[in-house]
DNA sequence: CTGAGTGCAAACGCTTTGCAAGTCA
DNA sequence: TGACTTGCAAAGCGTTTGCACTCAG
Protein backbone atom coordinates (compact mmCIF):
# COMPACT_ATOMS: atom_id res chain seq x y z
CA UNK A 1 0.00 0.00 0.00
CA UNK A 2 1.94 2.84 -1.55
CA UNK A 3 1.56 6.03 0.63
CA UNK A 4 2.45 8.46 -1.33
CA UNK A 5 1.33 8.81 -4.95
CA UNK A 6 1.71 11.25 -7.61
CA UNK A 7 -1.68 12.17 -9.32
CA UNK A 8 -4.34 13.90 -7.54
CA UNK A 9 -4.84 12.12 -4.15
CA UNK A 10 -2.69 13.96 -1.62
CA UNK A 11 -2.80 11.83 1.32
CA UNK A 12 -4.52 8.54 2.55
CA UNK A 13 -4.24 6.33 5.94
CA UNK A 14 -4.71 3.17 6.16
CA UNK A 15 -4.99 2.20 9.78
CA UNK A 16 -3.98 4.99 11.62
CA UNK A 17 -0.77 4.85 12.67
CA UNK A 18 -0.43 5.96 16.30
CA UNK A 19 2.65 6.36 18.29
CA UNK A 20 2.30 5.93 21.81
CA UNK A 21 5.95 5.70 23.13
CA UNK A 22 6.42 8.36 25.57
CA UNK A 23 7.77 11.23 24.23
CA UNK A 24 9.45 14.42 25.26
CA UNK A 25 6.78 15.93 27.95
CA UNK A 26 6.25 12.75 29.26
CA UNK A 27 2.57 12.19 27.85
CA UNK A 28 1.92 9.47 25.56
CA UNK A 29 -0.58 10.71 22.39
CA UNK A 30 -2.99 8.35 23.82
CA UNK A 31 -2.73 10.72 26.89
CA UNK A 32 -2.80 14.02 25.28
CA UNK A 33 -5.80 12.70 23.35
CA UNK A 34 -7.51 11.72 26.33
CA UNK A 35 -6.72 14.93 28.04
CA UNK A 36 -7.98 16.94 25.12
CA UNK A 37 -11.45 14.88 25.38
CA UNK A 38 -11.68 15.45 28.90
CA UNK A 39 -10.84 18.95 28.68
CA UNK A 40 -13.76 19.48 26.32
CA UNK A 41 -16.04 18.18 28.41
CA UNK A 42 -14.83 20.10 31.51
CA UNK A 43 -15.09 23.21 29.17
CA UNK A 44 -19.07 22.28 28.94
CA UNK A 45 -19.51 22.13 32.27
CA UNK A 46 -19.78 18.35 31.96
CA UNK A 47 -18.86 16.06 35.58
CA UNK A 48 -15.97 13.91 34.83
CA UNK A 49 -17.47 10.37 36.85
CA UNK A 50 -15.91 7.30 35.72
CA UNK A 51 -17.82 6.15 33.12
CA UNK A 52 -17.72 9.16 31.26
CA UNK A 53 -13.27 9.14 31.99
CA UNK A 54 -13.25 5.60 30.99
CA UNK A 55 -15.22 6.25 27.68
CA UNK A 56 -12.66 9.42 27.41
CA UNK A 57 -9.95 7.03 27.14
CA UNK A 58 -11.50 4.36 25.26
CA UNK A 59 -11.94 6.73 22.55
CA UNK A 60 -8.29 8.33 22.64
CA UNK A 61 -6.95 4.67 22.73
CA UNK A 62 -9.39 3.37 19.75
CA UNK A 63 -7.79 3.47 16.26
CA UNK A 64 -10.25 1.85 14.70
CA UNK A 65 -14.78 3.23 14.01
CA UNK A 66 -16.06 1.15 17.06
CA UNK A 67 -20.20 1.36 18.06
CA UNK A 68 -21.32 2.01 20.90
CA UNK A 69 -21.54 -1.68 21.87
CA UNK A 70 -18.24 -2.03 21.50
CA UNK A 71 -16.89 1.41 23.54
CA UNK A 72 -19.29 -0.32 26.30
CA UNK A 73 -17.29 -3.23 25.92
CA UNK A 74 -14.02 -1.79 25.93
CA UNK A 75 -14.83 0.70 28.67
CA UNK A 76 -16.18 -2.27 31.12
CA UNK A 77 -13.02 -2.89 31.90
CA UNK A 78 -12.40 -0.20 34.00
CA UNK A 79 -16.25 0.13 35.04
CA UNK A 80 -17.28 -3.23 34.70
CA UNK A 81 -21.23 -1.88 35.00
CA UNK A 82 -21.54 0.98 32.86
CA UNK A 83 -24.81 1.05 31.51
CA UNK A 84 -25.13 1.38 27.60
CA UNK A 85 -27.54 4.22 28.23
CA UNK A 86 -24.77 6.18 30.04
CA UNK A 87 -22.37 5.08 26.36
CA UNK A 88 -25.09 6.50 24.24
CA UNK A 89 -25.49 10.16 26.53
CA UNK A 90 -21.79 10.26 26.64
CA UNK A 91 -21.26 10.08 22.94
CA UNK A 92 -24.31 12.43 21.91
CA UNK A 93 -22.82 14.79 24.49
CA UNK A 94 -19.23 14.61 22.90
CA UNK A 95 -20.68 14.59 19.60
CA UNK A 96 -22.32 18.35 20.22
CA UNK A 97 -18.96 19.19 21.81
CA UNK A 98 -17.38 18.22 18.66
CA UNK A 99 -14.95 16.35 19.72
CA UNK A 100 -15.79 12.79 18.29
CA UNK A 101 -17.78 12.02 15.00
CA UNK A 102 -20.54 9.67 14.26
CA UNK A 103 -20.75 7.71 11.02
CA UNK A 104 -23.61 5.95 9.59
CA UNK A 105 -22.47 3.54 7.80
CA UNK A 106 -24.56 1.66 5.20
CA UNK A 107 -26.89 -1.19 7.36
CA UNK A 108 -24.33 -0.68 10.78
CA UNK A 109 -25.29 0.84 14.30
CA UNK A 110 -23.86 4.20 14.19
CA UNK A 111 -19.29 3.90 14.61
CA UNK A 112 -17.44 6.71 16.90
CA UNK A 113 -14.34 8.06 16.58
CA UNK A 114 -12.40 11.09 17.86
CA UNK A 115 -11.98 13.95 15.56
CA UNK A 116 -8.77 14.41 13.91
CA UNK A 117 -7.11 17.50 12.61
CA UNK A 118 -7.13 16.43 9.74
CA UNK A 119 -10.89 15.92 8.07
CA UNK A 120 -11.11 12.87 5.89
CA UNK A 121 -13.57 11.01 4.19
CA UNK A 122 -13.98 6.75 4.23
CA UNK A 123 -13.99 3.87 2.37
CA UNK A 124 -16.19 1.14 3.67
CA UNK A 125 -14.67 -2.57 2.43
CA UNK A 126 -18.34 -4.59 2.09
CA UNK A 127 -17.29 -7.69 2.94
CA UNK A 128 -14.93 -7.39 6.02
CA UNK A 129 -16.70 -3.96 7.48
CA UNK A 130 -13.03 -2.78 7.42
CA UNK A 131 -12.72 1.06 7.30
CA UNK A 132 -9.71 2.85 5.98
CA UNK A 133 -9.28 6.45 5.75
CA UNK A 134 -8.73 9.25 2.60
CA UNK A 135 -8.50 12.62 2.62
CA UNK A 136 -8.50 14.47 -1.18
CA UNK A 137 -8.69 18.03 -1.62
CA UNK A 138 -9.39 18.46 -4.94
CA UNK A 139 -12.43 16.54 -4.08
CA UNK A 140 -13.38 18.39 -1.18
CA UNK A 141 -12.98 22.03 -3.19
CA UNK A 142 -15.18 20.61 -6.23
CA UNK A 143 -17.56 19.81 -3.82
CA UNK A 144 -17.68 23.52 -2.27
CA UNK A 145 -17.49 25.03 -6.29
CA UNK A 146 -20.67 22.67 -6.62
CA UNK A 147 -22.49 23.91 -3.67
CA UNK A 148 -21.76 27.45 -4.10
CA UNK A 149 -22.67 27.56 -7.32
CA UNK A 150 -26.40 26.22 -6.43
CA UNK A 151 -26.40 29.03 -3.80
CA UNK A 152 -25.23 27.05 -0.71
CA UNK A 153 -22.85 26.85 2.29
CA UNK A 154 -21.76 23.29 2.74
CA UNK A 155 -22.52 22.73 7.03
CA UNK A 156 -21.07 19.24 6.46
CA UNK A 157 -20.92 16.45 4.05
CA UNK A 158 -20.29 12.97 3.79
CA UNK A 159 -18.58 10.69 1.67
CA UNK A 160 -18.34 6.86 1.80
CA UNK A 161 -16.66 4.78 -0.97
CA UNK A 162 -17.81 1.09 -0.69
CA UNK A 163 -15.44 -1.33 -1.80
CA UNK A 164 -14.33 -4.94 -2.35
CA UNK A 165 -10.54 -5.67 -2.29
CA UNK A 166 -9.66 -6.24 -6.07
CA UNK A 167 -9.65 -9.82 -7.66
CA UNK A 168 -12.62 -10.60 -4.64
CA UNK A 169 -14.87 -13.08 -6.10
CA UNK A 170 -18.38 -12.00 -7.67
CA UNK A 171 -16.68 -8.63 -8.50
CA UNK A 172 -20.15 -7.04 -9.92
CA UNK A 173 -22.56 -5.58 -7.11
CA UNK B 1 -30.53 28.78 -10.57
CA UNK B 2 -28.38 28.60 -13.72
CA UNK B 3 -28.17 25.10 -15.24
CA UNK B 4 -24.72 25.41 -17.55
CA UNK B 5 -21.98 27.02 -15.57
CA UNK B 6 -18.04 27.00 -16.78
CA UNK B 7 -16.25 24.97 -14.38
CA UNK B 8 -16.03 21.61 -13.41
CA UNK B 9 -19.85 21.23 -12.88
CA UNK B 10 -20.86 19.00 -16.00
CA UNK B 11 -24.40 18.34 -14.72
CA UNK B 12 -26.90 19.89 -12.56
CA UNK B 13 -30.23 19.53 -11.94
CA UNK B 14 -32.87 21.05 -8.86
CA UNK B 15 -35.93 19.59 -9.02
CA UNK B 16 -36.35 17.56 -12.07
CA UNK B 17 -37.67 18.62 -15.19
CA UNK B 18 -40.56 16.09 -16.03
CA UNK B 19 -42.26 16.26 -19.56
CA UNK B 20 -45.46 14.65 -18.50
CA UNK B 21 -47.11 15.96 -21.92
CA UNK B 22 -48.43 13.27 -24.79
CA UNK B 23 -45.42 12.35 -27.02
CA UNK B 24 -45.33 10.95 -30.43
CA UNK B 25 -46.31 7.31 -29.86
CA UNK B 26 -49.19 8.30 -27.43
CA UNK B 27 -47.69 7.19 -23.96
CA UNK B 28 -46.85 10.27 -21.28
CA UNK B 29 -42.93 9.79 -19.78
CA UNK B 30 -44.43 8.88 -16.25
CA UNK B 31 -46.11 5.53 -18.44
CA UNK B 32 -43.12 5.08 -19.88
CA UNK B 33 -41.20 4.30 -16.27
CA UNK B 34 -43.89 2.75 -15.34
CA UNK B 35 -43.73 0.85 -17.83
CA UNK B 36 -40.24 0.20 -16.98
CA UNK B 37 -40.46 -0.47 -13.21
CA UNK B 38 -43.71 -3.43 -14.42
CA UNK B 39 -41.38 -5.06 -16.43
CA UNK B 40 -38.72 -5.22 -13.96
CA UNK B 41 -41.11 -7.10 -11.97
CA UNK B 42 -42.88 -9.39 -14.04
CA UNK B 43 -39.82 -10.56 -15.60
CA UNK B 44 -38.67 -11.47 -12.55
CA UNK B 45 -41.67 -13.50 -12.13
CA UNK B 46 -43.32 -11.00 -9.32
CA UNK B 47 -47.46 -11.31 -9.86
CA UNK B 48 -48.55 -7.06 -10.31
CA UNK B 49 -51.08 -6.90 -7.66
CA UNK B 50 -53.49 -3.62 -7.21
CA UNK B 51 -50.59 -2.58 -4.41
CA UNK B 52 -47.85 -3.16 -6.33
CA UNK B 53 -49.48 -1.57 -9.39
CA UNK B 54 -49.95 1.96 -7.81
CA UNK B 55 -46.95 1.76 -5.91
CA UNK B 56 -45.11 1.62 -9.56
CA UNK B 57 -47.51 4.59 -10.98
CA UNK B 58 -46.14 6.08 -7.67
CA UNK B 59 -42.84 5.91 -8.07
CA UNK B 60 -43.02 6.79 -11.77
CA UNK B 61 -45.02 10.33 -10.90
CA UNK B 62 -42.85 10.75 -7.98
CA UNK B 63 -40.47 14.02 -8.95
CA UNK B 64 -38.70 14.14 -5.05
CA UNK B 65 -37.68 11.41 -2.80
CA UNK B 66 -40.49 10.35 -0.89
CA UNK B 67 -39.91 7.77 2.41
CA UNK B 68 -42.15 4.46 2.79
CA UNK B 69 -44.62 6.32 4.52
CA UNK B 70 -45.37 8.66 2.06
CA UNK B 71 -45.36 6.26 -0.67
CA UNK B 72 -48.01 4.75 1.08
CA UNK B 73 -49.98 7.94 1.36
CA UNK B 74 -49.58 8.22 -2.01
CA UNK B 75 -50.41 4.86 -2.84
CA UNK B 76 -53.70 4.86 -1.06
CA UNK B 77 -55.48 7.26 -3.42
CA UNK B 78 -55.28 3.96 -5.88
CA UNK B 79 -55.38 1.54 -2.88
CA UNK B 80 -56.98 2.64 -0.15
CA UNK B 81 -55.60 -0.06 2.63
CA UNK B 82 -52.87 -0.86 1.31
CA UNK B 83 -50.37 -1.75 4.41
CA UNK B 84 -46.70 -0.34 5.18
CA UNK B 85 -45.41 -4.11 5.47
CA UNK B 86 -46.66 -4.17 1.85
CA UNK B 87 -44.97 -1.31 0.77
CA UNK B 88 -41.84 -2.00 2.27
CA UNK B 89 -41.60 -5.36 0.72
CA UNK B 90 -42.11 -3.84 -3.01
CA UNK B 91 -39.33 -1.34 -2.38
CA UNK B 92 -37.14 -4.08 -1.42
CA UNK B 93 -37.91 -6.03 -4.27
CA UNK B 94 -37.82 -2.96 -6.63
CA UNK B 95 -34.25 -2.35 -4.65
CA UNK B 96 -33.29 -5.82 -5.16
CA UNK B 97 -33.73 -5.61 -9.23
CA UNK B 98 -32.23 -2.19 -9.23
CA UNK B 99 -34.73 -0.17 -10.57
CA UNK B 100 -35.31 2.33 -7.54
CA UNK B 101 -32.20 3.31 -5.12
CA UNK B 102 -32.84 3.96 -1.90
CA UNK B 103 -30.93 6.65 0.28
CA UNK B 104 -30.20 6.43 3.71
CA UNK B 105 -29.61 10.68 4.91
CA UNK B 106 -28.85 11.41 8.18
CA UNK B 107 -31.31 11.44 10.52
CA UNK B 108 -34.61 10.50 8.62
CA UNK B 109 -36.45 7.51 7.59
CA UNK B 110 -34.92 6.16 4.07
CA UNK B 111 -35.93 7.23 0.78
CA UNK B 112 -36.16 6.48 -2.62
CA UNK B 113 -36.47 7.40 -6.11
CA UNK B 114 -36.45 5.21 -9.18
CA UNK B 115 -33.21 4.65 -10.96
CA UNK B 116 -32.21 7.56 -13.54
CA UNK B 117 -29.89 6.77 -16.57
CA UNK B 118 -27.29 9.23 -15.16
CA UNK B 119 -26.26 8.67 -11.98
CA UNK B 120 -25.81 11.61 -9.23
CA UNK B 121 -25.62 12.77 -5.89
CA UNK B 122 -28.06 14.57 -3.21
CA UNK B 123 -27.39 17.80 -1.26
CA UNK B 124 -29.65 17.85 1.51
CA UNK B 125 -30.94 21.39 2.98
CA UNK B 126 -30.96 20.76 6.65
CA UNK B 127 -33.24 23.37 7.22
CA UNK B 128 -36.61 22.21 4.97
CA UNK B 129 -34.94 18.79 3.80
CA UNK B 130 -35.50 19.52 0.43
CA UNK B 131 -33.07 17.06 -1.61
CA UNK B 132 -31.23 18.51 -5.02
CA UNK B 133 -29.82 16.21 -7.25
CA UNK B 134 -25.95 17.56 -9.03
CA UNK B 135 -23.49 15.38 -10.83
CA UNK B 136 -19.69 15.79 -11.14
CA UNK B 137 -17.57 13.39 -13.63
CA UNK B 138 -14.32 14.89 -12.09
CA UNK B 139 -15.72 14.06 -8.49
CA UNK B 140 -16.39 10.61 -9.52
CA UNK B 141 -13.18 10.02 -11.65
CA UNK B 142 -11.25 11.42 -8.41
CA UNK B 143 -13.11 8.20 -6.99
CA UNK B 144 -12.25 5.32 -8.58
CA UNK B 145 -8.10 6.39 -9.03
CA UNK B 146 -8.26 6.62 -4.98
CA UNK B 147 -10.00 3.12 -4.93
CA UNK B 148 -7.84 2.08 -7.56
CA UNK B 149 -4.92 3.26 -5.44
CA UNK B 150 -5.91 1.31 -2.61
CA UNK B 151 -6.12 -2.31 -3.83
CA UNK B 152 -9.93 -1.30 -4.13
CA UNK B 153 -12.77 -1.54 -6.49
CA UNK B 154 -16.20 0.72 -5.52
CA UNK B 155 -19.10 -1.52 -5.26
CA UNK B 156 -20.83 1.54 -5.24
CA UNK B 157 -20.31 5.22 -3.64
CA UNK B 158 -22.50 7.92 -1.55
CA UNK B 159 -21.74 11.37 -1.74
CA UNK B 160 -24.18 13.70 0.50
CA UNK B 161 -23.66 17.80 0.69
CA UNK B 162 -25.77 18.58 3.77
CA UNK B 163 -26.22 22.36 3.04
CA UNK B 164 -27.94 25.33 4.04
CA UNK B 165 -29.34 28.14 1.91
CA UNK B 166 -26.62 30.70 1.54
CA UNK B 167 -27.55 34.29 4.11
CA UNK B 168 -29.90 31.80 6.08
CA UNK B 169 -29.12 32.71 10.15
CA UNK B 170 -26.39 30.32 11.97
CA UNK B 171 -24.49 30.26 8.89
CA UNK B 172 -21.45 28.36 11.76
CA UNK B 173 -22.37 24.21 12.12
C1' DC C 1 -56.97 -24.04 -8.07
C1' DT C 2 -52.81 -22.93 -5.57
C1' DG C 3 -48.92 -20.58 -4.40
C1' DA C 4 -47.47 -15.88 -4.11
C1' DG C 5 -48.94 -11.60 -1.93
C1' DT C 6 -51.60 -9.24 1.60
C1' DG C 7 -52.84 -7.05 6.22
C1' DC C 8 -52.29 -7.37 10.82
C1' DA C 9 -49.80 -7.51 14.84
C1' DA C 10 -45.88 -8.64 16.91
C1' DA C 11 -40.85 -8.65 16.84
C1' DC C 12 -36.69 -6.42 15.55
C1' DG C 13 -32.27 -3.64 16.25
C1' DC C 14 -30.55 0.55 17.50
C1' DT C 15 -31.18 4.48 20.19
C1' DT C 16 -33.48 7.54 23.46
C1' DT C 17 -35.97 8.61 27.67
C1' DG C 18 -38.45 8.65 32.49
C1' DC C 19 -37.44 7.82 36.87
C1' DA C 20 -35.59 6.55 41.34
C1' DA C 21 -31.23 5.90 43.34
C1' DG C 22 -26.43 7.20 43.48
C1' DT C 23 -22.54 10.39 43.30
C1' DC C 24 -19.40 14.14 42.14
C1' DA C 25 -18.03 18.97 43.09
C1' DT D 1 -25.71 19.44 50.11
C1' DG D 2 -27.86 19.50 45.76
C1' DA D 3 -27.67 19.33 41.07
C1' DC D 4 -26.04 16.25 37.80
C1' DT D 5 -25.31 11.39 36.31
C1' DT D 6 -26.29 6.65 36.46
C1' DG D 7 -28.70 2.13 35.66
C1' DC D 8 -32.72 0.01 34.69
C1' DA D 9 -36.62 -0.75 32.21
C1' DA D 10 -39.60 0.88 29.05
C1' DA D 11 -40.65 3.40 25.05
C1' DG D 12 -39.48 5.10 20.36
C1' DC D 13 -38.73 4.71 15.59
C1' DG D 14 -38.15 2.72 11.23
C1' DT D 15 -38.22 -1.64 9.38
C1' DT D 16 -38.92 -6.69 9.05
C1' DT D 17 -41.37 -10.97 9.86
C1' DG D 18 -44.87 -14.87 11.14
C1' DC D 19 -49.18 -16.11 10.14
C1' DA D 20 -53.81 -16.91 8.39
C1' DC D 21 -56.43 -15.04 4.74
C1' DT D 22 -56.88 -13.48 -0.12
C1' DC D 23 -56.30 -13.18 -4.83
C1' DA D 24 -53.79 -13.15 -9.28
C1' DG D 25 -52.55 -16.12 -12.90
Amino acid sequence: MQLSMKMQINCIWGLRVSSNLREKDGMTEIDRKTKKLTEALRHAGVRITRQRAALLTVLAEAEDHPEAVELQRRAEEAVPGISLSTVYRTLTELEAQGVILRHQFEGTPARFEHTETQHHDHMIDVETGEVVEFANDRIEQLQAEIADAMGYDIVHHRLELYVRKKGSETPRD
